[in-house]
RNA sequence: GGGGAAAUAGGUUAAUGGUAAACCGGGAGACUGUGACUCUCUUAUUGUGGGUUCGAUUCCUACUUUUCCCA
């Protein structure tokens, strides 16, 4: 019989990973919290249309689409900023701003899979909807830094640009609907050949074509404002948004985010975005080294909404445990507290009233579950991480004391039954 | 999406055109009232399907999966 293998693309997480994961997890909720953010959750699939209508064509060609039973199209989610907004249009319009919300959740996306890149991918993101646009956009980038930090990445490098000024730059020559989208891509990909052969056909011998090429070339820095808007003069739009930048950066170091690059070269692969735009990346992950991505965008009327600033990012999940795997980062693992062992048959009824105890007092606790000699049970007790190990015994039923040996220290007790769930707490410092 | 590379026990690796070897781990037992002591046993239809061959894990091929660079 053949064995049934699991969907490409896809991962199975066995305890140890789930341990840190979730350790991981609970810090990046933590942060989240910290910054005041509550959390919602958005169905796992959607009308399709909220993606095909709504979002680049990119992420279309990547969709898991299927029909359901009813005839209905629909699709796993392959983000989650769009349900987000859908939810927002629907049922939230009424909630005081700014609205300020994050989530947790696997998404889905039909590529080609390689380290760091799978068909399910954990998003941990924000958003925050009806802010003002400088506060709430420096607020977003202080948030995917500081989670970031929190959950122990080192090296990671926080890139921050406005879409406004390319934008600005290509209406400037004319280029603007489906063009400029197309355009914005190109730039994204980094295929700047291709695009000033695109823009010298469209715009022949255009002197904004040179002022774009300068603006990309510009090195990757936090200077780079002032020589940027010696390019723009006379940009009023262009400018504009690069003074929009310098009121965000303001905030941002007031909050604490010095380590940053500006990059006014940032295009992001989704159309929906307008203004401030970021990304992190955590270099050491090679081609896949972006960990991090978000921006300004208005999505809100696209639901037939007023139009309503919003900000947000995403951060993959999956590969901020890699980069933490490449630093081995120490995750601590979670290891039951107690391990009950009974010796023979006379002390397992004892056993499992002690592990009833210790578990009403809310301290994890394990009984031994097979019949094995106690060399055996130590050393389970050992691979399964526990802390205190509670051996009982014909002596220990005779005298009503049982053997607690803390796992770590090697050292061993006898304690009183009634009394094992006090001495477990103290010792293992709950 | 284009192009490389790889696939041997749960993990890490070895070997050969003649039915696979080691270490760790897992299980059973011996010895032990005590953990990464010791000893014994056990744990693989060599990714899948074809082909070449007397015979394939080894050679060829397709597929599957993983991985790397580019996009």
């Amino acid at each position: 019989m053949a064995s049934i293998q699991r969907p490409r693309g896809t991962r199975d997480f066995g305890p140890e990973e789930m341990g840190k994961r979730r350790y991981i997890e609970g810090i990046l909720r933590k942060t989240a919290e910290t910054f005041g953010y509550q959390e919602i959750t958005t169905p796992t699939f959607e009308h399709s249309e909220l993606y095909t209508e709504r979002s680049g064509e990119a992420i279309k060609n990547e969709m898991y689409m299927f029909k359901d039973k009813g005839g209905r199209e629909l699709s796993l989610r392959p983000e989650l900023t769009l349900p987000t907004m859908r939810f927002y249009a629907n049922d939230m319009r009424n909630v005081p701003k700014p609205i300020k919300v994050y989530y947790f959740g696997n998404c889905f996306r039909y590529e080609r899979p390689q380290s760091g890149r799978f068909r399910e991918f954990w998003q941990y993101g924000a958003e925050i909807i009806g802010g003002g646009v400088y506060e709430s956009d420096a607020d977003i980038i202080a948030l995917a830094a500081v989670s970031l930090e929190n959950a122990g990445l080192k090296g990671f490098v926080t890139r921050i640009g406005h879409l406004g000024v390319l934008r600005a730059m290509l209406w400037e020559i004319g280029v603007d609907g489906e063009k400029q989208s197309k355009c914005m891509q190109l730039i994204d990909k980094g295929e700047h050949d291709e695009l000033f052969t695109l823009l010298s056909e469209q715009s022949p011998g255009n002197l904004g074509i040179d002022r774009i090429r300068s603006l990309l070339d510009l090195e990757k820095s936090p200077s780079v404002l002032e020589k940027a808007k010696k390019i723009l003069r006379g940009n009023r739009k262009a400018l504009k948004a690069i003074e929009d930048l310098e009121k965000i950066l303001i905030d941002l170091e007031a909050l604490g985010v010095k380590n940053y690059t500006i990059d006014l070269g940032i295009a992001r692969g989704l159309d929906y975005y307008t203004g401030m735009v970021f990304e992190i990346d955590y270099p050491k992950l090679g081609a896949e080294k972006q960990v991090c991505g978000g921006g300004a965008y208005t999505l809100a009327e696209l639901f037939g909404s007023e139009p309503t600033t919003s900000t947000g990012f995403a951060i993959g999940f999956d590969r901020v445990m890699m980069a933490l795997e490449r630093q081995e980062t120490d995750i601590p693992i979670q290891g039951v507290t107690a391990y009950v062992i009974p010796l023979g048959s006379e002390a397992k009824n004892q056993a499992f009233k002690i592990a009833a105890t210790l578990r009403k007092s809310g301290i994890s606790a394990s009984i031994a579950l097979l019949d094995r000699n106690i060399s055996k049970h130590m050393k389970y007790a050992n691979a399964i991480g526990a802390k205190q190990v509670i051996i009982i015994g014909e002596d220990e039923l005779a005298t009503k004391q049982a053997t607690i040996k803390d796992m770590k220290s090697g050292e061993q007790k006898k304690v009183a039954f009634e009394k094992i769930a006090e001495h477990i707490k103290t010792a293992s410092g709950a």
